[in-house]
DNA sequence: TGCCTATTTGGTCAATTAGCCAAATAGAGT
DNA sequence: ACTCTATTTGGCTAATTGACCAAATAGGCA
């Protein structure tokens, strides 16, 4: 592996940390709906709200999502919907594994 | 967030997790290429042996690679070309920062 | 059988991550 | 200015991860 490449991939690595963690996933998805604000998606989720907050500062510095301060609220959407189709790999990473269980089985 | 969905999101980062990693993520590209055993692709990477067995557990068990015994060695290759979905959803996260950026700056 | 190569496993250590609580900060509205 | 709400930050602890080394395992081949 070239400097070059390792470069490569530890930018690639940075941003798939960053979508690493099942509420921030959650996130992501709820985010593709409507905007929501800290306090509210807090309340979806059901942890602490400094913990929510830092989940969301982990996807904001990963250029995932973007906020936007308005009234009383900081409210957060997606940067670019192109992060979505990370679920579809996702499942069909999940699918393939299904079908190749039954292929064997069958 | 419903215990469902709690089980489904954590079902999905299970596999991101399985992606968060600059080595991990060089293997499913070579992968792409061929297949490779574990030596020459520890020798691609430049780490312990050891070590890139281990992340070739982790992604065998995410069900995103699958090994093959021949011979003296075992072979990985990639489980579902799906997965490569994934590089160019993280390429076009870099890349939608990089076009905000220059929207701004212009 | 015995040797040799390839791979995995177990142990240890350092670094990172995730969670909560408490405290600090920011700003809106009275 | 004061209060109240929303959010972030700092501190702490527990859990997880990643790396290496050394030892165990597995198989092929003389």
């Amino acid at each position: 592996m070239t400097d070059h490449e390792k470069k490569m991939y530890e930018e690639l690595a940075r941003i798939s940390k960053a979508l690493a963690h099942a509420s921030r996933l959650y996130i992501i998805h709820k985010l593709d709906e409507q905007e929501y604000c800290v306090k509210e998606l807090t309340e979806l989720i059901g942890a602490d709200i400094s913990t929510v907050s830092k989940h969301l500062t982990i996807l904001k510095n990963a250029g995932i999502i973007i906020d936007e301060k308005r009234g009383n609220c900081v409210y957060y959407q997606l940067q670019c919907r192109c992060v979505l189709s990370m679920f579809s790999c996702l499942t069909d990473v999940i699918d393939s594994n299904k079908n190749k269980i039954n292929t064997i089985l069958n």
